[in-house]
Formats: C-alpha cells, structure tokens, sequence
DNA sequence: ACAACTGTACTATTACACATAGTACAGTTA
DNA sequence: TAACTGTACTATGTGTAATAGTACAGTTGT
C-alpha cells in the first residue's frame, strides 16, 4: 500500500511521512502499534535506511511516533489527532489554489465539483 | 504587485512565471501589451537576469508570450485562454489534497468552506 | 552610421537539498 | 552472547537553482 515514487519531484523522505501519516489516520496502523524497523522499511521499500531515518526522525520530532531504542518505532496514542491537526496546512494550501482559479476566472462550481468528487471517491 | 519572495521554497523563477500569469489572466498586462525587459525586470526585482530569462522563456515556449528578438517580449493574444487551461493541473491538485484530507476524516463542508471563502475574498 | 536598446546563448561557479554508502555505538531482547 | 533495535556520524554523488560575466545578433531612434 505504501508505495514510493523515485522519479517524483517530491522528495522521497517527505513520501515516507505522508505515507505513514496516512496509514496511521486510516487506523491502517492503530495506536501503539510497531512499526517495521528501519532496516526492514529500507530494504522493502528499496530505500535507504538513512532516508528512511529521516522521515521517522521526523514523526518522532512531530510526537506521532514513540522512538525506543533497541526496541522500536511505535505508533502514538494521540498520533491520529495530531496527523488531523496538521491538515490543517493542507486547508490553507487548497484556500490558495482556490484564490489563484478565482482570480483567473475558473468557475467555482467547477472547484466545488472537484472537492465533492474527490470526497465521492474516498467513500467507495 | 509582482513579489519575489527568495526565501520560499518555490523556485524564483517559478513565482516569475506564476506571477507574470496572474497578472495577464487578471486582465493587468493585456493581450500585445510589452512586458518590461529582462534586464529591467532583473533590476527591479533584484533577481539575476538568467533567472528572470529562464522564466520568460519558458511562457514563450507555452505561448504565453511572444519574443521578438530585438524588440521585447508581448502577451500573445490568447494568452489568458492559455493560462486558463493550465489552470486544469490546479484543479488535479487540489482533489488530490481534497482526497487526503476526506481519507483522514476531515469534514467535506470545511473543505467546500475554504474553497468558497477563496472566491468570496477575491470577489472584494 | 551610431548608440542604446532588445532577446539569446553560452561558460563557470556557488550553494543547497536529496539520496546513497558505509561505519560505529548504545540499548533491548531472547 | 547473538541478533535485533534506534541513533549518529562522515563521505560521496547528483541534480537543480541561482548567480556572475561575456558575447552576439536583431531593432529602433537619432
């Protein structure tokens, strides 16, 4: 299901963390639960485990995850709301691509549809 | 109107491009009107002329604009339509942010709401 | 013809982010 | 003790963005 785009112009680390943010907030990955370790992602995800690092490090800074080395990775108990918490940047980015089509004069129902088709889909 | 901002994580010439194109879909460049030259733009905005270059070059090659070596750069006459159908890949993007944030459970009417505040400030 | 513009096309250099490779070390567990 | 875990480094390669500088050809107005 986490699938890794090498030729995207994001970056591979940054796919990490939504990939698991997502797994995490489809209850895909429930709270408390460990996740592969670091060597294991690497190498099945043909990546490497310093990028791999990365991302982690970064679920860990944002308190998603629990660290416990010699352990493990560990799925916070409140890791879901904060992944809703942080959303909220993507409300604002959807509030400027929206203002940027209002001033070129796309229609909003047009963008309205795309919300509401996008919503549509995540049903079925 | 046009602003650079360099410590974005947006290419400079990419907020050019993106910058130019709101200027003449919102009507404030119109159609054969000259842009200013490159070096021009270069000074004003403190960016290096390859910059700005690289980013006029790159709406000629959309048609967005005309060069005429010798004589300046002008917005081509279907230049708006132009930008307008580019303006599609926005839309693409944001149902993708749309689907991730309807797949973590965040509310469709916040989202339609962000959308439709966008339109209402743009109209004032 | 001349000067002053225009776009265009290079080379070279610097800076930075991303990803990789490899190594090492400390904590945990069976 | 052995085999895991996370963590922390250094070093390297690569690609992109931005800058600096130079040069050349076309256009325009004097």
């Amino acid at each position: 299901m986490l699938t890794i785009d090498k030729m995207s112009r994001k970056p591979i680390y940054e796919q990490l963390v939504e990939g698991l943010e997502r797994e995490i907030v489809t209850g895909l990955l429930g709270p408390q639960s460990q996740l592969p370790s670091i060597r294991e992602l690497s190498s099945v995800l043909g990546v490497n485990p310093n990028t791999v690092q990365k991302a982690l490090g970064e679920l860990d800074k944002l308190g998603i995850i629990i660290s416990a080395p010699g352990r493990g990775m560990f799925v916070a108990e409140d890791a879901a709301e904060k992944i809703r918490a942080r959303m909220s940047s993507k409300i604002t980015e959807i509030h400027e691509l929206a203002a940027a089509l209002a001033k070129a004069g796309i229609d909003e129902e047009t963008v309205l549809l795309a919300v509401r088709e996008a919503y549509r889909s995540s049903n079925s």
